[in-house]
DNA sequence: TGCCCGATTAACT
DNA sequence: GTTAATCGGGCAA
């Protein structure tokens, strides 16, 4: 069972519209992946993302078209996959921070030399591991082959919180994820 | 040009 | 709990 393919139109709106609307939606690279769990969106107003101090080599993908994949080098040695939102030139993105993994088990235990299914996509750098997301993919729309892009075949809860690692407007509840999921990179709700 | 920091992760104590 | 790995961008010199 599998919802509708989103194409690149899907994107064309908010990135903070977007983003909660990814949650419960299926990925796949080359048929391998799962069920998004956790995004995080990036607002090209937002001091936190990549392009709000203007275009360069690295960011130029998130100042094109909707729809498609940006992905960046993080502390120079893991991949990062964001979908570029909103008008072409506004610069805006979600971060793919995790999956719940389905399809392809064997090739993601293979790539990223571990077992626990929790682990293999929990966060954004394991998640292109698991999957072979690397700086190829960069620029490449998201409904053509070898991505594929499914809507959630039913609503999905939503938990929302400030978003992970970053020290500017670290305060903003951009982060969103599916209620309950144990594929998360780190928990919604902190031991009070 | 050089230095510091970062949308991270695994391996340590 | 801390730290090393490793490189592009931002900013000071």
């Amino acid at each position: 069972m599998s919802g509708r393919a989103l194409d690149r139109a899907f994107f064309a709106r908010d990135v903070n519209e977007v983003a909660p609307e990814l949650i419960g939606a299926s990925l796949f690279v080359k048929g391998v992946g799962g069920i998004i769990v956790e995004v995080e969106a990036y607002h090209h107003a937002d001091p936190a993302a990549h392009s709000y101090r203007g275009r360069t080599e690295r960011n130029a993908v998130m100042f094109g078209p909707p729809g498609h994949v940006y992905v960046y080098r993080s502390y120079g040695m893991h991949w990062c996959m964001n979908l570029v939102c909103e008008a072409e030139g506004s610069a805006s993105a979600v971060l793919i921070r995790a999956i719940e993994p389905t399809e392809g088990l064997a090739l993601m235990r293979g790539r990223r030399g571990m077992k626990d299914p929790r682990l293999l996509c929990a966060g954004p750098g394991r998640l292109c591991e698991a999957l072979a997301v690397t700086i190829k993919h960069n620029g490449l729309p998201i409904d053509v082959a070898p991505f594929e892009l499914r809507a959630p075949v039913s609503p999905a809860p939503i938990v929302t919180g400030p978003r992970i690692g970053i020290t500017k407007a670290a305060d903003l509840p951009w982060r969103y994820g599916l209620k309950g999921s144990r594929f998360v990179s780190k928990p919604f709700t902190p031991p009070t």
